[in-house]
DNA sequence: AAAACGGGGTA
DNA sequence: TACCCAGTTTT
């Protein structure tokens, strides 16, 4: 067999040419910003989800100067919706970075980029096979499940030894050329052909040579990660309205879960939400309305938010004079940064 | 309700 | 290196 036609990246590539994904957003034009941009959103998300939210965030910021010169609120309200927020602040910073030390653009260089928030080793890989064709490994979750199983490898792949080896094993593949193919190759082939469930091994240029496969182990690699159970929590969240049906809506702390996100005002107890509501707002407290609990999975806890509602407020004047407070009329929803559930809740 | 997708930051 | 942090969609 020809060693090269044979090899791993080749067969990739030649299956890419056919079976790859050509009219991504990100791939026209392939330029640096576009691709980080991509790469960012696409870090724990799949494309489907991403693909909308990409060209929204082009459409807003075109440039990377337009990016740094934008307001945190004005990005996240792009990303709103998207999940994983501290992405979006990291990006955020990355560009005013970019504008300080690399003269606006993206540096085309590892270190410089694994320097910026938001950009670790797989990332600053993706970037520079893509924008710049030059010979890095990525090792993000598609390319772990097909190393994984082409290699037989056991044992859960974020656990530093094999991750290691995973690395290691992916830097070996490497070609001599077409990286932006070859990198997108693997992760389409990952998406969509060595997909966690009912991989498509029938049609699979590798077939011949995937340890998983001749094992009969396909089903049970990658290894799943250890199993562990969520702590719960609830909270109660305060839906306040005044008379022009107008929400009040509160500033997240820059820190934890939603950062700097808008969101309405949260207490744990009755008691503190009581406390808070006599401080901000005139009425009656107990003339609340309970509406239906919002269950909401978060990958470390669980949380069950109940929302109690109240109609026709009149704000105390402290809330005039809050940065972080502010009654927000229904249409002007789509301009704010609004974690998902509660943006459901609020009927958008 | 559970599973899947899934990488970076920091001590 | 070990451990911590972090949302939404799909099944």
């Amino acid at each position: 067999m020809n060693p090269v036609a044979g090899s791993f990246a080749q067969r990739l590539l030649d299956w890419f040419d056919h079976g790859g994904r050509h009219d991504l957003p990100w791939q026209h034009p392939r330029t640096p910003y576009r691709v980080w941009l991509a790469e960012i959103m696409l870090q724990q998300t799949q494309v489907k989800t991403v693909t909308p939210y990409f060209e929204r965030f082009v459409a807003a910021f075109p440039t990377l100067p337009d990016l740094a010169a934008a307001s945190l609120d004005d990005v996240l309200a792009q990303w709103s919706g998207l999940g994983y927020y501290a992405r979006a602040r990291n990006l955020h910073t990355s560009a005013r970075l970019c504008c300080e030390l690399h003269w606006g653009e993206l540096p085309r260089d590892f270190a410089a980029l694994v320097a910026l928030p938001g950009i670790g080793r797989s990332t600053a890989g993706a970037i520079l096979a893509q924008a710049w064709g030059e010979r890095f490994p990525i090792l993000d979750g598609n390319v772990k499940r097909v190393l994984a199983r082409y290699h037989g490898i056991s044992g859960w792949p974020n656990l530093p030894a094999v991750e290691k080896q995973l690395w290691m094993l992916a830097e070996a593949h490497l070609p001599a050329s077409r990286m932006a193919d070859y990198t997108q190759a693997q992760m389409d082939f990952g998406a969509t052909l060595c997909t966690r469930q009912n991989p498509a091994c029938m049609l699979c240029v590798m077939n011949t040579d995937c340890i998983a496969l001749r094992d009969g182990r396909v089903e049970e690699l990658p290894t799943a990660r250890p199993g562990k159970p969520l702590p719960e929590r609830t909270a109660l969240v305060l839906f306040a309205q005044n008379a022009d049906g107008e929400i009040l809506l509160q500033r997240r702390p820059p820190t934890g879960i939603w950062a700097s996100l808008w969101s309405l005002p949260e207490a744990e107890t009755h008691e503190q939400a009581r406390s808070w509501f006599a401080l901000h707002l005139h009425g009656d407290y107990d003339q609340a309305e309970a509406l239906a609990e919002i269950p909401h999975v978060f990958s470390h806890y669980r949380l069950r938010m109940h929302p109690l509602h109240w109609q026709a407020l009149v704000a105390r004047d402290v809330v005039r004079d809050n940065a972080d407070l502010r009654w927000v009329p229904r249409a002007a929803l789509a301009t704010l940064g609004l974690p998902a559930p509660i943006r459901k809740l609020l009927g958008e």
